[in-house]
DNA sequence: CACGCTTTCGAAATCGATTTCGAGAACCGC
DNA sequence: GCGGTTCTCGAAATCGATTTCGAAAGCGTG
């Protein structure tokens, strides 16, 4: 039904090569002939079909965004990558195709590489190191450009894309020493191995600045597969013989409930008890009191990505592009003075 | 590099159509013959190319989402929307692929149309009604199935899914009156005509059925591309003979706005005003105080969006699919008794 | 054993482009 | 007029699958 490169040949009496060439720029036409073409290929609304151009010319223009995690726990991220991603890959030609409910999946991934349906594979929120670096040799052994978000990889030839995140704990860290805070309670996830490993080296850092001792009373490992693991974190902590005048905690909806958990129990933030979170993401500016919290650059993030896999995809490179972005500091109403000292 | 059907063939001693039956179970291969080829193949890690599989079929098990607006402001919205689209498209074997940055350009869905990359097209926020029309008629001429996300197109051949918005405001206006509001501010936005026309038929039924003269003064126009537009319409309202002690704005978004203008003038919120917002998209229910709202059932819609362009694609049904769905009232703070009569 | 029927397989066509390479025309200078 | 370039163009190969259709083999029956 659609209109192929044979009836334009047809109509015009001129070869397929030639009209492939002048829609190409592909020199070897007079540019009498090409205008002919153009014009005859504008009546007729040629246009050519995906499928046998991919084929020709092995490639697809397109990048998948392979998102391993259950989608509707990351879509607020994702609102935020998105936009980004999908602009820098348009302004190259290229169209971002979305696979889900990949889960741990290798297999999928491999039939993903093999059938050369996309050109490149953005890896979002991959699982933890070992099987992260797993899928990252499977795609180099089958030649597909790739690349991980947003985790850092501790890989000299893995390709990724993270927020700085021992930067990030160690600057609300310190934002809180020097609001006078000297008992920090903190968070870890040891689910997510490199971000807590930095987060958790960013914290140690901040108080070794400041000449405070580590109290590894003060450093809970939560596991966010247990119900309710929030007040967990939380009544472990306050029930210390001396808990923290502030706490650290892993995400920013793990903060959000523990605000109002602490309401219930007459603590009022940041009165008795100074709390942040992580991440930035959009309600944590909104409750009262608004939550500090440390804000990682999702938009960048994503256009980054993008362009570091497209430059992957043209191998203008071939080595691995690692990039660790800053991350801002959002000092909002939850964090105060420790006036309990 | 990567194996294909011609290798298989060769290590085999088989023809490439008996391999192809044999994957793709098209009878008329021995069991024997195909348990030997299916064996074969997953030990070379055989993976049909998807160009030659596409070329071949005329047909890619792909889906466009064609996002017709600044994706920056409609990602809170999108960020529900795909992972229920996702998740039904991926079950059918389906995936997404995301076309931004198409806002107004008829020429790229054509294009889109006529290269085949996609064998259904879901438009998501078009412009203008006759835009859209002229859009959905272009592509019923190329034969490729779409529906509309997530407006109603009054034109009985067109799919749409979309949210109840009449309802919607007929619910929003009724909780007011039966709080003792009898003069109800409305805020138009007549740039999303059959959102906005739906919207106010659902305010004027509210008011017939109470029994409530309907007043021209508190329905408010905006006109999005205004600066401070929010306070406008709030200004405009305010300063009337007769303010109202109620409004319905367009959007959450607004209305939140509105609620820090109250406050920095002082009127009390529900106090002296009650205001309620429409979407029940994120962050409104964390303001102080939480905003009433109606709610689209954006996650449904998404499933529901895919599985009718899913049906339109299997040609199982030939008229247009057209789905209004209920949405929800969500009360909260932000309205109250009318106090001041 | 000859005949027809069923089962199994493969040769070849097809999908719609791009690319290679050689043929022919035009043009040049000597 | 002739050898040598330079421009144009097109025939054919190619990308890697699927599908059609006819051939061959196997089998049972009279």
């Amino acid at each position: 039904m659609p209109v192929t490169i044979e009836d334009l040949s047809n109509k015009l009496g001129v070869s397929r090569s030639t009209i492939s060439k002048a829609l190409n720029d592909r020199g070897d036409v007079s540019a009498q002939t090409k205008e002919r073409i153009l014009q005859a290929a504008r009546e007729l609304g040629y246009q050519p079909s995906a499928a046998a151009r991919n084929l020709r010319r092995q490639r697809t223009d397109k990048i998948g965004l392979v998102v391993n995690y259950p989608i509707q726990q990351v879509s607020d991220f994702l609102a935020e990558l998105i936009p980004g991603m999908a602009t820098v890959a348009e302004e190259a030609a290229y169209n971002l195709i979305l696979y889900t409910s990949m889960a741990g999946n290798e297999a999928r991934i491999t039939s993903l590489c093999r059938s050369r349906e996309v050109d490149g594979i953005i890896v979002a929120w991959p699982p933890r190191l070992s099987e992260t670096a797993a899928l990252c040799r499977l795609m180099s052994d089958e030649r597909m450009p790739h690349i991980v978000l947003p985790r850092r990889v501790p890989h000299d030839d893995v390709s990724y894309v993270a927020a700085d995140h021992k930067e990030g704990a160690r600057l609300l860290t310190a934002h809180l020493i020097s609001l006078g805070h000297r008992r920090i309670g903190f968070e870890r996830l040891p689910e997510v191995f490199e971000t807590d490993y930095d987060r958790h080296a960013g914290y140690v850092t901040a108080l070794r600045q400041a000449g405070i001792s580590y109290d590894p009373a003060l450093v809970i490992a939560a596991d966010s597969s247990v119900d309710d693991y929030e007040a967990r974190t939380f009544n472990t902590l306050m029930t210390l013989p001396q808990p923290p005048s502030a706490v650290l905690f892993f995400t920013d909806p793990v903060a959000i409930k523990v605000l109002s958990l602490a309401k219930a129990r007459g603590i009022r933030i940041p009165d008795d008890l100074s709390i942040a979170g992580f991440d930035g993401i959009l309600p944590s500016g909104v409750t009262v009191p608004a939550l500090t919290t440390v804000r990682q650059p999702l938009p960048q993030m994503g256009k980054l990505a993008v362009e570091s896999l497209l430059r992957l995809i043209a191998a203008d490179t071939f080595e691995a592009q690692q990039h660790t972005l800053p991350v801002e500091l959002i000092v909002r109403g939850s964090t105060g003075l420790n006036v309990g000292a």
